[in-house]
DNA sequence: AAGTGGTCTAGACCACGTT
DNA sequence: ACGTGGTCTAGACCACTTG
């Protein structure tokens, strides 16, 4: 007997670590200031650099601290508040590309196309801007079959205009979503001005009309580091957890 | 001139290799197998193994994978849809504690509590189970004010029901909530049964009452690994992006 | 040129689960 | 006892930004 207990296994150094800087930067530091180099952190804790990136990684993905190659690492400013609007009224986006072809089979699957010949799908594909920076990026897929007139003679940019004015005119009864965390690939990253790999809330959604038929269904991306997706009215103002 | 060519900075290692890792665990896995070990990996891409870890977090963090200590790396199973239920009708949650005392600061703003004293709330925790599985946490905080007549000398689980049942049938008028990446602390990480620091979906609800007021706040955890929260009707079954 | 964070290495030891 | 993933170290070099 006597091995049975708790065992009292220490916590990794790291965690303790990002304990001691959450303290610390909520005590000491305010929005922008800039933290003592990694070398510098890392001697006075009394461990290697690799220990002190792990705990300033947890950090990052809280969204308290922003690293910067060549700067330095920062108190983060807290996330902005992105509306995921039922109807959205009047928004910052910037239309990137805009295309027709055969949709993604997982894309497919979720417009309900069971055919075996791929269904032809308009793409259009949009940057969400939100304080002068890109926050988010959203691809639309609407089924040709749902909107077949879309004048193909059209230059990208217009053609992507009409095609989100006719997206918007469609019968619409109801939206379904979906909040998953994912990592923005290569083509994501580079619309959000960020290195692939960064941490990105996926959002799903399924536009449903009558007899609950899906219409369109768009795919966004939003930076988990910077975002918090609100739902409903204004954002709530909490930053801590119980 | 020559210099200003786009450099061709190669991608980092860690990065080629999670594009080839996915498309492997795609192409030749199924869920629930298990991946070579670590050690055989690294050897057999030619890199650290801290650098095949870190190819691994990423698809870990994707929740392609999970890593259990002491048996190996498995391929996981597709998220869970998590409904995020506007009414909840019959939900398997297990009542962890109830209390009554001061609101935590972001909390008390949240309600819009703006008295120096500070202001006494229920406050009960519950954990959310799916599957057999504890997927989710959840501490919701009623003002006292809003329910004071919760009898003082039951015992805690008869005085949680009796705070969730009082809660129910409060004249909400509307919910509003927000989704945003945190980790997990040790409090939370204990009821989800897995250690500190585990990336969590947190979601904040508040509930508003006739005039906006807002008569209750909930904060949630959910494990990002393994789960996707679903709004309206059922989770849209989608993959990968775009 | 100097300082910052980002990547990568090779090796060690620990904690956990199975045999 | 053995094999697995988890943690930690000490050091190197690269990429980016600023004086």
């Amino acid at each position: 007997m006597g091995t049975t207990a708790t065992a009292a296994v220490p916590e990794p150094k790291y965690w303790q670590l990002r304990t001691v800087l959450v303290r610390t930067i909520d005590e000491e530091f305010h929005t922008g200031e800039v933290l003592p180099n990694e070398r510098d952190l890392a001697a006075r804790f009394g461990v290697a650099r690799a220990t002190l990136r792990q705990a300033l990684d947890q950090l990052e993905l809280e969204g308290r601290l922003v690293r910067r190659r060549g700067i330095g690492t920062l108190i983060a400013a807290p996330r902005m508040g992105i509306p995921v609007a039922e109807a959205s009224s009047r928004d910052t986006w910037r239309i990137v590309d805009c295309g027709i072809g055969a949709a993604p089979a997982a894309v497919a699957a979720a417009l309900g196309i069971t055919g075996d010949e791929p269904a032809e799908v308009h793409t259009v594909r949009r940057v969400r801007m939100m304080a002068g920076q890109a926050v988010g990026t959203e691809t639309l897929f609407v089924p040709a079959a749902v909107m077949p007139h879309v004048p193909g003679f059209l230059a990208e940019s217009s053609r992507a205009r009409a095609v989100l004015k006719q997206f918007q005119a469609l019968p619409i009864e109801g939206e379904s979503r979906a909040v998953e965390l994912g990592v923005a690939e290569e083509e994501q990253a580079r619309l959000l001005e960020r290195p692939p790999g960064i941490p990105v809330l996926v959002l799903t959604t399924r536009y449903a009309g009558d007899a609950g038929k899906t219409l369109a269904v768009a795919i966004s991306t939003y930076r988990a580091d910077t975002c918090k997706l609100t739902f409903g009215d204004a954002g709530v103002e909490v930053r801590a957890a119980s």
